[in-house]
DNA sequence: CATGAATGAGAATTCATTCAT
DNA sequence: CATGAATGAATTCTCATTCAT
């Protein structure tokens, strides 16, 4: 019983991210979303109050998802340089397995529709990444530039080679992709 | 006469550009944007057939601005670091003026709302820039990468330092972002 | 167990009472019901077939109280005058003690939720007082109008005094109400 | 053009005069007003904020109304029993003339979808009534009883003469009201 | 040309009722 | 028997677009 109410949940979330992501949020109707979980309209306010809930608790969903991905290779008993070579590509590869995913997460990360509780919850999930560039500050790897300024440089340049992967015509290969990571960290070390 | 056209054009762009950056474009009615513009409803029709034609006038504009502003002070004769650096500076300038045109653009950019023609259409503008990478590879002085990732790396990391100056609680001093272009153009040269 | 079954009957009729009163027939979903009743919402169903049915089930009970309540004292064998007080006294003494019923009357006696044969079985409950409105005309104590009106003058006044002790803001006291009912006498006697 | 937007805002009114009336508020859905009232749905809109507003608004239109006939052939210059019999007269006469209104009022006179401020709005209208009770209570003509109740009483029974027309089969006569209104008078005077 | 009243398609959401467990 | 998850018809309200003035 349990597992049919979160295969419902599930597939509610699955419709739409995959409508989002394509139609925007605004362009997909709830009834739409129903239609392509396979259920009725009402039921999805069975297991989300409205529809800004829906999209924040997809919001959790993907970023849950991808810190789970993300972290399961990684350990914090590696050079920094290694780790952090490690951590950016587990993203990219993340979201060229997900685009749907990324394609969300770009249109609403910043979007007014999540909350502030959202984000936050959202960031706590990458709290061994900030340790990460804490320890690589430590260790003297890094520009010497504002923490957040080292983060923002970081994450915008990965999230650019997803892009590139994603809607430029020839896509990288995996070792292109490799170089592309290896030049965000040129980026922000010293 | 002809100016008054151009004015009410010009009113309602910017009416648009101020609502939509910050409440979104489907939270925004056409019949706010004439409020803001002092103008009748019926008349933003005269000016652009549609909302979604709207959107992609002003998409137009904005890039229009940015390119002018960008390659006002920019010239060839310049060693092609010295241009990069200025280039990408000019980006993070323009933008921090008019930080409603980022929100903008950060939003609509990637959305299905902007046609590929009006996409295109704005890259046209920039071919200056273009030209300046294609100028730097036959130097060799950037990576050994695929010119569209140089090109994304650069500008994906550009954007978000605009994003850090405008969301973060410390804002960068104009120091302290001279050295985070520097960081980006270590991101692609060799 | 038909006690068992009584109770739950009993259990939705006292929730639909409560809710409906306050917040009206539409305002006061099944669900809620339930919920108050301590049961599920398929219940419901086994006793009362329909949204309709159980309020006109809800009609039926609050007129049976209200007749049994009524006519637990009264008897045919006093004084026109003195009978027909003590059975007005008894109904607005009923509606001050159970105001939710009064609420309820007041707002569903004319509604169109209400069937005809609900409310002709709600009337048979009241034929003592009819009797003892011909048996007051059979000894001239009556003004010379048709029984309907005097029936409606009498009840209509009654209702207006139970209103009176439930919405005014200074209630008036048992002596006061019984000036009150005699009042109403003085409507309808000759 | 000011006769033509009065012209849909009446018929809007007329329109859920006679709808809510019959089917009660509930049972109205905007669209079917609309279609009354031969205008789009969306019309209702620039006219009525929300359909509890056009309720309300309903609400003072009859009491207006009533107000105006009632008040039209009342002189404060007529001996107190007169003027009050006069007045109550007009009442019936009015409701009995305008059913639809009498409906109306007892349905929603006193229900929580009536906001306070309209309550208050609308009982304005009937200063010149209540002035009349003072004198009466100055000219000792009526009964040693709270104020409020002899308003309580004198309206009720109204009501009830109003209701007696409408519903019962057989309708009482001209000069039957006549002395039914005399009957009220009884209930209140000394 | 400019206007904004009018329109109705379409959106989110609710809730009476059913029925598998 | 009792339950409450599932359903989708129905409701209120919004808003892009049109068109008479």
């Amino acid at each position: 019983m349990q597992e049919k109410i979160q295969d419902k949940k599930a597939a509610v979330l699955q419709a739409t991210l995959e409508l989002i992501s394509e139609q925007g949020f605004h362009a997909t109707p709830m009834s739409q979303i129903a239609q392509k979980a396979n259920i009725g309209v009402g039921t999805i306010y069975r297991y989300f109050p409205s529809k800004e809930d829906l999209i924040n608790s997809l919001y959790i969903q993907v970023k849950s998802r991808l810190a789970q991905f993300v972290f399961k290779n990684y350990s914090e008993n590696m050079p920094v340089r290694r780790s952090f070579i490690i951590l950016l590509r587990s993203i990219v590869d993340y979201f060229i397995e997900n685009p749907k995913e990324f394609l969300f997460m770009e249109q609403y990360a910043n979007s007014p529709m999540i909350t502030v509780a959202t984000r936050q919850e959202g960031l706590r999930m990458f709290e061994p990444a900030s340790k990460l560039f804490i320890r690589a500050k430590e260790e003297t790897l890094l520009k010497d530039l504002p923490m957040e300024m080292i983060n923002t440089l970081a994450f915008g340049a990965t999230k650019a080679l997803v892009n590139l992967y994603l809607f430029s015509e020839v896509k990288p290969d995996s070792a292109t992709l490799d170089k592309g990571v290896e030049a965000v960290w040129d980026t922000i070390r010293r």
